[in-house]
DNA sequence: ATTGGTGCAAAAATTTTGCAATAGA
DNA sequence: TCTATTGCAAAATTTTTGCACCAAT
C-alpha cells in the first residue's frame, strides 16, 4: 500500500520538519508557526496546520493530545515516555525509555520523579479497529501512532463534524 | 486543603453525570449534551461543559484526549484501559485491568486484541510539576488524573489563550 | 438572603478548508 | 506541463465566558 499521491519537498515542509525537531518543548501548532515565521515570515497558519498532519501521517513527527484540545508536537521519534503537568500542560520527556522493561520502569519511578509529584498514570494501546481495518485503513508511520492523525476524511458515527448547533 | 467554596446539586448536574456513568462509549460533550437535553430539554452546553469540568475537578468522571481536538469523557472509574482507533476516534474498554501487572499485561495482549491491529502503545505518567506545586497546586480527585483538567485558570507559559492572531 | 448555578448568546480558541496563484517534479 | 502545495481569508468546530436571572442551601 504506497502512498496514493507523490509528496513535493517544499522549504515551508522542510523548515517546519526543523523546527519540530529541534524544539525539546513539546510545542503547540502556534508555536510552531512563529518559530516557522521567524525565518519564513510569508508562511500562513494553514500550512503550518497542513504540514503538521503530513509531517505526522508520515511518522516524521508526532502528535501528542496532552488531555486539553489544544494538540502538541514531538519530532523525537525515539522510544521515550512522556510527563506531562495536569496545571500548566507541559510536557517533558521521562529519563525513561520505552525499551525499559515494565518492571524496570516501577522499580525506577520513583526515584526518577523526584520533581514531579506522580499520582497515576496513563496506558493505552493504539491500532486500527476492526471496521476501519474492513475499509482498508492501515497504519500510519511506525512512530506516529498517535490517534487521529488521518481520521479527519473518513466518515465514521465517531466522527462529529458538521453537526453544529446555534 | 478543602474546597473554597461550597458546591450545590442541581438537577443538570446530576443528569450529566448520570449520563456520563451510563454511557459505555465515551461521549464526546456534545453526544453528552444531547442525551441531556433529552431529559431536560432547556439545558445549555454551556452548563454541560462547565459541569463536565466540575465533576472531573471533582474526579466522578474522567476527561480522556483522544488525540484530536475533541474531548471525551468516561464514567468508569474502576480501573481500565482504553484502546483507541487512529482513524475514526473510537474508544473502546479493554479485556486489561490498571491492576493486572505490566507481565501479564504484555502476556496478554496479543490474545486479548485480535480484533485490533495495535502497533504501538502509550504510556503517561501524570503529576504536579514542581513549578505548579511551589504556587499550592495540589491533586485533583486520585481518579481524574487526565491533565487539563484545571489548568484553565493559570496564567502560565504554556497556556496560549488570549493570543489570536488574525 | 446568599451566592453557586443556569440559560442564553457572544466570544474565544483551535483547526480546517475553498480558491486562485505558485512552484516542485 | 501537471498538480501538489501555498497564502490568504473565511468558515467550521469546540470550548469558554459575561451577564441577568434562577434556585439550592
Amino acid at each position: 500500500m504506497q502512498p496514493d499521491v507523490i509528496q513535493r519537498s517544499t522549504r515551508q515542509r522542510q523548515v517546519i520538519l526543523e523546527e519540530v525537531k529541534r524544539s525539546r518543548t513539546h510545542p503547540t501548532a502556534d508555536e510552531i508557526y512563529e518559530q516557522v515565521r521567524s525565518r519564513l515570515p510569508r508562511v500562513s497558519l494553514g500550512t503550518v496546520y497542513r504540514n503538521l498532519d503530513v509531517l505526522a501521517a508520515n511518522g516524521d513527527i508526532l502528535k501528542l493530545a496532552p488531555g486539553r484540545p489544544q494538540m502538541r508536537f514531538d519530532g523525537n521519534l525515539t522510544a521515550h515516555y512522556h510527563m506531562t503537568c495536569i496545571h500548566c500542560g507541559r510536557i517533558e520527556d521521562l529519563p525513561l525509555t520505552a525499551s525499559d522493561n515494565p518492571i524496570d520502569i516501577l522499580e525506577n519511578m520513583t526515584s526518577h520523579l523526584t520533581k514531579y509529584g506522580v499520582f497515576g498514570h496513563k496506558l493505552e494501546f493504539v491500532g486500527v479497529c476492526a471496521e476501519c481495518a474492513a475499509k482498508g485503513l492501515g497504519f500510519p508511520g511506525v512512530d506516529a501512532f498517535d490517534p487521529g492523525v488521518d481520521a479527519k476524511k473518513e466518515d465514521n458515527p465517531f466522527d462529529q463534524k458538521g453537526k453544529r448547533r446555534g
